[in-house]
DNA sequence: ATCAACGTATTC
DNA sequence: GAATACGTTGAT
């Protein structure tokens, strides 16, 4: 029930079975640009605990806690109680980590990095968030390793739940694009991920660097030009407009070649855009 | 909304 | 370090 056929087949493990997912794989196993190397991890720990907040500015019961949203019922009953597969979907009151009104189903798509080696689990003994532990340590488990994902009859994680509830579950924007305002570069259509930004090198995360204090602008992540539109194929400048005229003040390129999708405002907050306008289409 | 200028990320 | 170009800001 998690995961539709054509995801299952994305993520077979077994091995390549079409030229999409050797070329996936490949893509997947090419090291990065030095550019996406130098990308400096984004942990979700600030976004689970702006969550929470958001979670405590809708609730009027003011006991709302993440920890009721990441393990319902740890957080209600069951002090004794064997671990129980985690269920796959919260309580639909409040706000719902699992079927989030803005589509953000963020174990899915953890699961997703972690199946493509995009995600890194780094725990380090003071990177633990104001949540750590939770789960795991309150049953006297520990997370081995940091790579203690087990995964149910269905091959989905069941165990994730502990790893968002601390803040060394970790991103790498640079390999791993959560917001891609010119088209998301997993597509659900064929059941194949189409990787198409992951060579060209994948940008566009934002938010990472605009915590406050972190200088505002300084540290944003451009985006880059498409390379397919019209102005993008264009070759030279016209040396007439504005921006070309103005090149050493206006640090613009030329008005014909800019790329129609910088045109567009980008994207902003934590999530995939896809070309249909869904995110996390296979969910839907 | 458009434009110019600037800051700065990125590439060479 | 220079060149290029994206993002932001302020002026219009």
């Amino acid at each position: 029930p998690y995961l539709p056929p054509s995801m299952a087949d994305t993520l077979d493990m077994s091995g390549p079975s079409s030229p999409e997912q050797q070329r996936a794989n490949r893509i997947l196993s090419e090291p990065l640009r030095r550019s996406l190397k130098r990308s400096h991890p984004c942990s979700l720990s600030e976004y689970l605990n702006n969550t929470n907040r958001i979670a405590h500015h809708h609730s009027s019961s003011s006991s709302t806690d993440i920890r009721g949203f990441l393990h319902p019922t740890a957080a209600q009953h069951r002090p004794n109680q064997p671990r129980q597969p985690k269920p796959h979907r919260a309580p639909s009151s409040n706000i719902d980590l699992w079927d989030s009104p803005s589509g953000l189903h963020l174990a899915h798509a953890a699961e997703l990095l972690m199946r493509a080696g995009a995600l890194t689990l780094t725990p380090t003994p003071k990177d633990q968030g104001p949540l750590g532990g939770l789960g795991a340590g309150g049953n006297g488990e520990e997370v081995e390793g940091g790579s203690r994902v087990e995964g149910d009859s269905m091959g989905c994680v069941t165990d994730f739940l502990p790893l968002l509830g601390c803040s060394w579950f970790s991103l790498n924007p640079g390999l791993f694009a959560l917001t891609a305002g010119g088209g998301g570069f997993l597509t659900g259509g064929g059941g194949s991920m189409g990787m198409a930004g992951v060579g060209e090198g994948v940008e566009g995360l934002r938010g990472e660097s605009s915590s406050p204090g972190s200088g505002g602008g300084a540290g944003r992540r451009k985006r880059k030009r498409c390379g397919e539109c019209v102005p993008c194929r264009r070759m030279g400048n016209c040396e007439e407009c504005s921006a070309c005229r103005n090149r050493k003040t206006g640090h613009q390129i030329c008005k014909y070649r800019k790329c129609e999708q910088l045109k567009k405002k980008a994207a902003t907050g934590l999530e995939m855009v896809f070309p249909s306008g869904a995110a996390f289409p296979w969910l839907q």
